[in-house]
This record gives C-alpha cells, sequence and structure tokens, in this order.
DNA sequence: TTTTTTTTGGTGTCATCGCTCCATAAATCC
DNA sequence: GGATTTATGGAGCGATGACACCAAAAAAAA
C-alpha cells in the first residue's frame, strides 16, 4: 500500500503509519456511539477505521482501551459544548437553559450520531463488564457535579434561592438530559427536545419571596 | 431427576416438565432487566432458570423469543403501577406526582433490579438487533401515548390549560422517567428519585390567569 | 401392557469474537 | 548501503455464544 503524508512533521525511526490515527479514533467513535460496546464488533470496527487487526493492535491495544480512548475522544466534542453553556456569562437561569437548548441541537445533529454517547451507555451489562459501566457512570456523575458546581455559584451569585437543593436540581436536569437523549436515540426531533427543554426550564426554583422584592 | 408436582391441575399426555415455566420466565426477567439482552448469555439463562438447553428451546424458542416474553412480564408487573397511578380518581396533577413518586419507589425496590428493564434499553444496539431496537422503541412510545392520553382527559375535565401541548408534556414526563431509571441504575437512592420527581412537578403548567378565577 | 405424546440429558455444530504471531515492508540513523 | 526501528498483511487460535439432534425417560391414553 503506497504510504500516506499524514500530519505535518514526521520524525521517530519506523514506517510511518499508513493512516491517520486521529481520523480511525474518531470513526471507532462514531461506531460506538451509534451502536454501543457490545453492539461494535471488532470486524465493524477494523472495516470503519480502514485498518487491518495487526494495526489495530498495534495502535490501539485492544477493544476495550479503544473505547476508552474514543469516550475521551466524545468528551472533547460533547464536553466542548457542555462546558462552553454551562461556563457562559449569563445569569444561571439562562445558562442552564442555554445548556437544555444545546443538547437539544446536539443530540439531534444530521452529521454525527443522535443522543448522547455516555448518557445511558452501559446501564445494563454483563458482570464482567463491570469496568465499562463504573467508568460510564462516573461520567455521568461528573457531568452531574458540573452543574451541580455552577448551579452553587449561581447561588452564591443570588440567581437561586438560599434553600435550593443543589444536589437535587442537577440530579433533575441530569435526569432530563439523559431522557432527552433516549428520545434522540428513538427518533425525536430537534423540535420535540426544544419543547422538552422549554417545559424543564419551568421547573426551575422560583425566587423566594423577598420583603423588599416587587 | 424427580419430576416435581407443578400447578394445580396437570392434563394433556405427555411427560410434564419439570420445572415451572412461569417461575423460569420471572428469572429470565430478571437476568435480562439487570444485563440487558446482550449481556446475558445462554449459559447465564439456563443456569439462572435452573433448566437444560434441550428444555430451554422447547420451552421458549429461542433467546429472542424468551426476551419478547420477559418484556410482556415485565409489562405485566410494571404496568402493574404504572396504570394504576394513572388512572387514579384524582385531578390529573395530583396523578402525574403519584406517579413519579410510584416510579421513584419501584426503581429502588430492593427485591427488584434497579430501574427499568425498558426505559433505555437497545438504545445503542448492532444493526442486527433491528427488531429489538424497535420493539423497545415502541414501548417507550405506548408508554408516552399512556400519559398523553391521561394529560387530555385531564385538559378535557379542565385540569390543564386550554393551549397546554400535550405531546410536548407527555415527552418531558417520559424523559424524566428514563432519566431517573439511569440514575436509578446508577445507584440513586430512593430519596433522591423522589427529589428529582418532586422537581419535575414544579415544571407542571401553570393554570391560565382567567377572568372569573381568584 | 402397549402405544402415544411430551420432556429431558448429553453431545455436537457452526459462526463469531476478540486477539496473537511472524515474516515482510518501509521508514530513519549511522 | 547496512542496521535499526516501527508498521503492515495475513493466517490462524482459543473461547464463547446460540442453537440442533437424538436417544432415553416419564407421563397419559388405549
Amino acid at each position: 500500500m503506497t504510504p500516506k503524508k499524514i500530519g505535518g512533521e514526521r520524525r521517530g525511526r519506523g514506517r510511518p503509519p499508513s493512516f491517520d490515527r486521529g481520523q480511525a479514533l474518531c470513526a471507532a467513535m462514531r461506531l460506538f456511539w451509534d451502536r454501543g460496546y457490545d453492539g461494535t464488533s471488532f470486524d465493524d470496527l477494523i472495516a470503519a477505521m480502514g485498518i487491518s487487526a495487526s494495526s489495530f493492535y498495534h495502535a490501539f491495544g485492544s477493544k476495550e482501551a479503544l473505547y476508552q480512548e474514543a469516550i475521551d475522544a466524545y468528551i472533547k466534542v460533547a464536553g466542548g459544548w457542555f462546558f462552553a453553556a454551562l461556563n457562559e456569562e449569563t445569569d444561571t437561569r439562562t445558562t442552564f437553559g442555554h445548556l437544555l437548548a444545546a443538547a437539544a441541537a446536539e443530540f439531534t445533529r444530521d452529521d454525527l450520531p443522535a443522543g448522547c454517547m455516555i448518557a445511558v451507555a452501559a446501564t445494563q451489562c454483563a458482570p464482567t463488564q463491570a469496568r465499562l459501566r463504573d467508568l460510564l457512570a462516573s461520567q455521568r456523575t461528573q457531568s452531574e457535579d458540573a452543574m451541580a458546581d455552577r448551579l452553587r455559584r449561581g447561588m452564591a451569585a443570588g440567581d437561586l434561592p438560599a434553600d435550593t437543593d443543589i444536589e437535587a436540581l442537577a440530579a433533575f436536569y441530569g435526569s432530563l438530559l439523559r431522557g432527552m437523549a433516549v428520545q434522540a436515540r428513538d427518533g425525536a426531533s430537534r423540535e420535540r427536545l426544544l419543547e422538552i427543554a422549554r417545559i424543564g426550564m419551568q421547573a426551575w426554583p422560583a425566587a423566594q419571596p423577598h420583603p423588599h422584592d416587587s
């Protein structure tokens, strides 16, 4: 096979890879995203990545290791809009409104698989896959923690009533996002997801009545 | 093996089964519920059901056929509390509050697997399992339709503003329930789920201001 | 008792899955 | 150019997964 020039700079001794590792990883991510870990076979992977079994193991080690890399790659993609929305410089309520709207849009892109790669992955799996299950559950926890952090900042800024249960509110929006991801995978339209998001924002804690408020 | 007396009445000619079909199906349902379709192997199944491979195929036909029966059995279990809550004779808002609370309780029973068997099943799977995916998606749609029906009745009874988007509201509570199921599988406590449910009820449509309302 | 019907135990099969090995190819370094 | 290093192609391997077959067993029916 004709070796292709990949990436600008090349150095190091041996034969250069005939494929772009990043592109191959991206192809694997899409496949895992769409079909899950079990639903994606080794042969599916190397076909989609355009590489041979030996190159696969040489470059990625194992299916499970590749999956973990794919998760990391996904977090670079989804974490992009997720944290961008969370770190927006607006009041907390607007931030969460935008976060849900961004999710509705991202879950229904036509250039990527529907839904979220992590939201509902490995919730039902064999005991032998406990590692994957824990990995995914941990990622879900982390995204919820990020939302809780943002809510805490919001409370400090006075955007939320002082008696708001931050953890519960973060769990609520985390649940809603996961449910939206399922809807997306079942074929829900972007508009439908936006409606769900809009209703979800109706649950935003009402401001406490203050003596000096209108 | 000593043939066991099972069920009250026996008739028909041949050798009686040495196991209770209902119990075996129940054991399979629990396993599928906990581990999903892919995560449950043939050997796992016959071990949990306490029967041999030949008895398995004789009684259930195939793994996929058994899964469908297990889904039906689950619907008998979960449909019980689900439709009981939906058909409660109260106002619509109270009904949905009780529905979410019932889900929180049922998703965290200590005598059954956590979460819901259907909520997030087969959202990511191989193309060869399109049948299962469609089956599960259809079940999810049905439960959402049932909620929409109840909301429509509620609107007719004046429990909901006339401009309420019924489909969107049903999709919202459907999403929330699925998200709660994921939380449950990730180990969330019943109390946490109840908090999520409580917040979800804050999204209930506000009554339209009427001239003759207080 | 004999026949008929149904279930069971045990063994075998066939495909797939994830993975490994090794000889060879293609690059750099000396 | 030769040595060294890294990647590739291709063949194959052991385990598992889902399932099939068939003779024997256990019941009712004749």
